[in-house]
DNA sequence: TTAACACTTAAAGTATACTTGAAGTCAAGA
DNA sequence: TCTTGACTTCAAGTATACTTTAAGTGTTAA
């Protein structure tokens, strides 16, 4: 999870790299779901540490967890030894919602491709002034 | 999109159906994602139409839409004729949106069920008493 | 006839995740 | 030295999507 990488960035530079707003950023500090960031003169100066943080942060954010439950996960993996059976759970606990999360996502996209088809036939029935195509031989074909 | 379908549901059945509370399926109503349900006696009668709607709003929510968007693509159903190329867009748009959600998901499973295999090899590590494993060797296999 | 129950409305409240605004600090260039 | 620009903090504000509350209404069982 570490890394010997001694390159440092500003929060400008994070803030391009994650797509992220700096107030974003210093929210994120705040919450404690990323490491205080050390500052010279006052400005953060990120590691490959936050990087590596921020990188897991957007991971944890896609499968749709809360603020609240990465901090979790982050306290718990800070105090392994402890709290292994708790991350454990808490994982396959998110990857259940995941697998959940993907299997809808794909129905969804199944019937966005669907409507897209039905309409563009739609739009070219229309160009031609052709009759309408019915749904019912476009949906769930 | 129509059926001839002529059984109708109370809001009871309609909340157990698709998993969401009687106040939301009002709230729908109200913002008008949902159109008007005829009432008797005050109470709603959900008809098939309702029933295809709601469908259609899970799975536009599944791939992230606002309220507002997924009104708007209803609003642009309804008058299809002069609105057909704001369907398309909108619709590629958010086959686009979805594609990359969906890839991002991916990734982010693969990222989980790395960790996952890690921190059961911690455990199993620990529980025999043995040096706890590299990271390295489980991320990005 | 009364009580219980399942619904109703309208308005206010809540949770989450930021975002914005005001006022201040620091380093560098003119 | 002064100004500019990019950051800083802290508190308050915002957007979205509901959820809750309080008070009321209509059907049904005792």
């Amino acid at each position: 999870m570490q890394s010997k990488n001694t390159k440092t960035y500003t929060i400008r530079e994070v803030s391009a790299l994650f797509h992220l707003p700096a107030s974003t950023l210093r929210y994120y500090e705040e919450t404690g779901i990323l490491p205080a960031v050390p500052k010279t003169s006052g400005r953060r100066i990120y590691s490959q540490l936050h990087m590596d943080r921020l990188y897991a942060i957007e991971c944890f954010k896609n499968t749709g967890m809360s603020i609240a439950r990465i901090k979790d996960f982050f306290t718990y993996e800070e105090t392994m030894e402890t709290n292994i059976d708790n991350m454990l759970s808490l994982l396959s606990n998110q990857k259940i919602i995941l697998e959940e999360k993907l299997s809808n996502l794909q129905n969804s996209y199944k019937h966005i491709q669907c409507k897209l088809e039905y309409y563009s036939a739609v739009k070219k029935a229309v160009d031609d002034k052709r009759t309408i195509p019915d749904w019912n031989e476009f949906f769930c074909k």
